[in-house]
This record gives C-alpha cells, sequence and structure tokens, in this order.
DNA sequence: CTAAATTATGTGTATATACACTTAATATTA
DNA sequence: TAATATTAAGTGTATATACACATAATTTAG
C-alpha cells in the first residue's frame, strides 16, 4: 500500500517535469503570437473595405515585385510551400488582382499582378501602415532584435 | 513627352516607396517564422511514430493542466479562437486522446486527457524535445529575449 | 531519335484558423 | 412565474497550411 502510494508520487514528479517543460513550447508561442499579429493587421485591412488580407497583401506584394515569376519563384520568394500558394493565388485570381498566364515552356505558370491587384494594394496600404505602426509600437526598442532574430529562424531552416 | 516621363518616374517611386515598406511586413515575417517552427516540431514529432503535430501537443499539455475545463476555458488559457478549438478538439477525440463530457449546467463541456491522450504526451515527449533544443540552438543568445518579447506580443493583444 | 530523368505544377486529403450566425441552457428581471 | 438577458457552445463558410501522390511538359542520356 504505501509502496504503491511512494511510486505514484515518483511517477507524477517526473510527469510535472515534462509537463512544465511542454508549457514552455516555442512552437505553441510562435503560433500564437502569429495568431495575434495576423489579427492585428486583418481587422486595420478590413478597415478599407477591401475583402483582403495581410497574408494575400503579402502574397500580392511579392508578385508586384517580380515579372512573370513562376510559382516556385514565387512561393521561394515568401518561403510558402508551393501547393499552399496554388491554393492563395486560385482566391487572389477569383478576385481579379492576379492574372496566371502560360508561356513558351508549358510547364510554367507565369504570374503578375492585375492594374485592379495594384489598385487594391494601393488602397489599403495606409491601413496596413497602421497595423504595422501598431505592432511596432508592442515592440518598442526591441524592434530591431526582434527582426534579426525573425530573419535568423526564417533562413536557418 | 518629357513631362509624361517625368511624371511616370515620380509616381513609380511613390509606389516603390509603399512596396518597400510593404515587403518588410512584421505579420508576414511571423507567419513565415512560425511555419517554420511548426515544420520543425512536426518533422521530429513525425519520428515518434504517432500521428499527432506540434499544435495538438500543446492543446493536449493545457488540457493535461486542468481538470474539467470548458472550451472557454481552456480556448482563453491557449489564447486560441474557441470555434477554434471546438474543431481542434473533434480530431483528438476521434483519436481517443481527450474526452468530452456534460455536467450539471447544461451549457457546460468539460474536457480532460483520457489515458490514451496521457501515454502519447510521454511517448513524444522526447521527440518534442528535440525540436524544442534544436529551435533553442538557432536562436542561441537571444533566447531569452526572444521569450520574453513572444510573451510581450501575447499578452498586449 | 526515343526512353528515362527532371522539372513545374495540380489534386486529394487532413488539419488550422476565424468571423458571423445560431442554438441551447441558465440566470435575471419585471 | 414568464419574458428577457446572459452564457456556453456549435455550425456555415472561407481561407491557410502541408504532405503524399499524380500529371504534363521538357530535357537528357543512350
Amino acid at each position: 500500500m504505501y509502496t504503491s502510494i511512494f511510486l505514484q508520487i515518483i511517477y507524477m514528479d517526473i510527469e510535472s517535469k515534462k509537463r512544465l517543460e511542454l508549457t514552455n513550447c516555442l512552437c505553441a508561442s510562435m503560433r500564437q503570437s502569429s495568431r495575434n499579429i495576423s489579427k492585428t493587421y486583418n481587422k486595420h485591412l478590413k478597415a478599407s473595405g477591401e475583402k483582403i488580407n495581410a497574408n494575400q497583401v503579402s502574397i500580392l506584394v511579392t508578385i508586384s515585385q517580380v515579372n512573370d515569376g513562376s510559382i516556385n519563384k514565387i512561393s521561394n520568394l515568401l518561403k510558402m510551400e508551393r501547393t499552399t500558394l496554388t491554393r492563395n493565388l486560385n482566391i487572389l485570381k477569383k478576385s481579379g488582382w492576379v492574372k496566371l498566364n502560360n508561356g513558351l515552356d508549358g510547364r510554367f505558370t507565369y504570374i503578375n499582378l492585375t492594374e485592379k491587384g495594384n489598385k487594391v494594394l494601393s488602397k489599403v496600404f495606409p491601413h496596413w501602415s497602421k497595423a504595422q505602426k501598431h505592432v511596432k509600437k508592442i515592440l518598442g526598442d526591441e524592434l530591431d532584435l526582434f527582426l534579426k532574430i525573425l530573419k535568423n529562424i526564417n533562413t536557418n531552416h
């Protein structure tokens, strides 16, 4: 009886230790922050009146920087799964913000912003900017270091 | 003719300025890092042989810390949308890792880990731990400050 | 030149996320 | 107590993500 209880206590201690470690999961914290920051940007973008979100803005901006970029190329620049980008592009296409063309090499899809896509970027820019400012304010003095760390993460994976 | 070109240049400059700002989007960087880190954890967890991911681990751990936690309570602890948690719980339920019960107050759903849920946490712990170490190594000296910043973000939103 | 390898992309499936709206149960108020 | 308000949770819908697999076009090797 006593032995049983004693063993139970030891067992619980080990589990508690694991639990404590698990509660400080960097991945969970990161996902949480990502959700929070995304929400901030999306709220500001909603005020623009356009049905667009932060993820879509970043995709459009990347496309705007490259002429006739392929899906592989854009997904590499965004460090986004190619198949994820494919699905996202279909939505942007439906909204009329991007145009997908085939070239001489039939394997490639060439992506470009439409006039409408350009306009929407200009229109939502001030709202995006407010969100960016808001997050920068939260980061305060640690902004530069934070950017450095994110860059480090995004290049070492 | 010249005037037209001149105006065109000015227009382009303003757009370039916006583009430059937009390319340094904190939200996009954050989402990118979140994807990268999640991928690292999920790869390690896959090696455990269990069909479980980092997000599910963090939900199970939170549930394990609370007895009869409600959906609202757990979603608050995780700072995860209640409706998101609801969908995630259904998946965990299908795997037999959590059990949902109704109490005296018919509005509440009481969530608890099952024995199987406890076991899977113990089993995947070492693999989770390797992923955590890997990310900590990437962060290096900046780990503590990074954690502080994430905490700051996650409490000021 | 043709078979095999490579490259670029798409699709099936599963999970994650969140907003708007709905429903059910309980508590409060008149 | 009956009507109303509040609370807890679920559902509809849309988007984001990623892995495994499939397909089509092009290039390369023999």
